[in-house]
DNA sequence: CGATAGACTGCAAACGATTGCAAAAACGCT
DNA sequence: AGCGTTTTTGCAATCGTTTGCAGTCTATCG
């Protein structure tokens, strides 16, 4: 059916083998039959077929990106721009969408070793830690933003702990005192790591944690929009939250539009990750950007290492950690006169309560105009 | 490094090609040793090599979605169902990003052709006709959502025509009578097609087309905003906005806020296509459903008829059309007394123009209890 | 009991490339 | 011209499967 090395050797009356090392650039062939080959095999339009070459060679020019899903806007841009860096260099990449589920997870990082992938980046659901310890002796592996604990694997994280701490800094410096955390499971890494950093904000600026403040579950739009309850229904309800995963800012904010919220006049907003609706949302949401490009180009580069390197890509490092970005936009509101130079004691909190106060009556006025 | 079908093979002492047809199960061999090699097979973990088979039988076990990108929702259902469907049946997807650029896509189908894909799904950029034709007989293809009209490629299209008349048709059976319509460029298949849905539910119903309620155009998310101011600032603005672009909504969304336009009670919203966030938007935002779901399965099916049927899967039918569904959520809203029944004129307008000034009223008052 | 059909099995040639090894050609030098 | 070197080429094996063909076995029947 395609033109084969075959023809193209026929064609130009030479062997098969030296018609392989001329296309190939394999140097023990004369500059001569090497450009009258190059020329021969175009004007037939001969492509080399990868499963042939792959048999013999063992590489297959794929690499695989193994992601819970696409809804997930970080997975979203690092699946383009994994993409457009390997098409770059000549790679195709397989796309697999494992759900966060172990069992997929397994099966298909089986199926793309039999493809023989010549490298792999996945995100692990972190139960199959044994099996992609076994994988990695033949397939050149790295992890990106979590961490799976059963292996030594090279990994590529976001820096967490930093996000959570710029961002509730951020908070501070505007004045907040009452920080609401709203956070993911805290048997997950970023679950953990993103509460560490609040804490540690909170601690540097000498105010006390106040537990009360801090809601964390296994979260879905709906337990977002629980906590964001639970938050504004306390007696004392903060001034700010922090919204520290993905899934909960759904619910967060459809409980404040519920509410009729101002945002950032009643209560000032923050997020985690970066949605491409966020920037066009009124008000604009501020977040703490994960860097999910330089993650993923981390991670290819990294990769992109370890398949040169030929199994010994080993640098002795094992964990990459990339720093995340603070983009302030619109949710986010200065709340009374907080220092403005880093002097003073902050100021006590009745001011602060009376401000959520004022969000309840604001939302009965605002019921009552729209009848 | 791995097991091989000759260790197989040197294990249960029989030849290479009675092992391989014991286990593909190609009829010739008896039962006893049959199940045998099976037990073998497992015992040894043997798997067999797809790039191997593959060179000899010229399938790979792969099938290619090439789609524009993945920030649009629908291409990220689409590439869900895909992947599912097709893992379901053994092959791994290779999901590629084209980003709505012949070069790319042309590129991008070369390399598919040469990995020997066994099947392609493509969205189309409509510029790659002849290439397209030339690879489909090499290759099944099935084109969706888009079609390339330089080729008879079987296409699975949404219902673009059904469905922007079904969401007007919506919006007239709630009172509306002024409807402004924001679609994309007239020379995409899905921006004509959807303005003549607009259209037949308008004239369907008696209603004059009224040239300035209808905005079209390149979109993006700020055009989606001009669009929008420009029909707010009317003389006589409409009490409905049909945002039947992707792109221009979120763009739409940010005037209406900016605006403090409240919906539904000052302005009906419906939009075309879903996203994951307009569910738990407040108010949650009424959809016609472009139905990715079942353009996707339908194009799986399609794809595999004619992997199945091996060049001659031609039915005759070329084009599907899969039908759009109408999503009420909040916000849209009955205006006025609407005839109950299909009896009587519809009112005239002088009540619904009024119905915009309290809008603007509205505005002003809300800034100013903000203030 | 021997012939013969039928069911299994094995040999060996593909598939399209890469690559070690040896032969051939080209070159430089005396 | 003859010889040793170096470069360039071709032969043939190989990667792990599948598959046509021929050969072997078993069973059945005359």
């Amino acid at each position: 059916m395609s033109v084969t090395l075959k023809d193209v050797a026929q064609a130009a009356r030479v062997s098969v083998s030296t018609a392989s090392r001329a296309l190939t650039g394999t140097g023990l062939t004369s500059e001569r039959t090497q450009q009258r080959l190059t020329r021969i095999a175009r004007e037939l339009g001969y492509r080399p077929n990868p499963i042939a070459r792959g048999l013999k060679t063992g590489q297959s020019r794929l690499v695989a990106l193994l992601v819970h899903n696409l809804t997930n806007a970080s997975f979203q841009v690092m699946a383009e721009v994994v993409q457009a860096r390997l098409k770059a260099l000549g790679y195709q990449m397989l796309l697999c969408i494992g759900g966060d589920d172990p069992e997929q997870e397994s099966d298909t990082l089986t199926t793309l070793v039999d493809h023989r992938i010549d490298g792999l980046i996945v995100v692990p659901t972190g139960k199959n830690g044994t099996q992609l310890k076994a994988l990695a002796k033949d397939v050149p592996i790295v992890c990106l933003v979590r961490r799976d604990d059963a292996t030594d694997l090279e990994t590529v994280l976001a820096d967490d702990p930093q996000g959570a701490y710029l961002g509730t800094r951020h908070l501070i410096e505007l004045g907040h005192r009452r920080i609401g955390l709203i956070v993911g499971r805290q048997d997950t890494t970023s679950g953990r790591e993103r509460l560490s950093g609040y804490v540690r904000a909170l601690r540097e600026a000498g105010i006390p944690v106040d537990d009360t403040l801090i809601l964390a579950g296994h979260f879905v739009p709906e337990t977002g929009a629980t906590c964001c309850r639970k938050l504004l229904d306390l007696p004392r309800p903060p001034s700010a939250i922090f919204v520290a995963n993905h899934e909960a800012t759904l619910g967060a904010l459809r409980v404040i539009a519920e509410r009729n919220i101002a945002i950032p006049d009643d209560l000032s907003l923050l997020c985690y990750e970066d949605m491409p609706w966020f920037e066009w949302h009124r008000p604009a949401i501020s977040i703490v950007d994960n860097g999910a490009h330089d993650l993923a180009n981390l991670a290819v580069d990294r990769l992109l290492h370890r398949m040169d390197a030929k199994g010994n890509g080993n640098d002795g490092v094992r964990e990459y950690r990339v720093g995340a970005r603070l983009v302030q936009r619109d949710s986010c509101r200065r709340i009374e006169a907080a220092p403005p130079a880093r002097s003073g004691k902050p100021r006590s909190s009745p001011s602060r309560s009376s401000a959520s106060k004022l969000s309840a009556s604001k939302l009965s006025a605002s019921k009552s105009a729209k009848v």
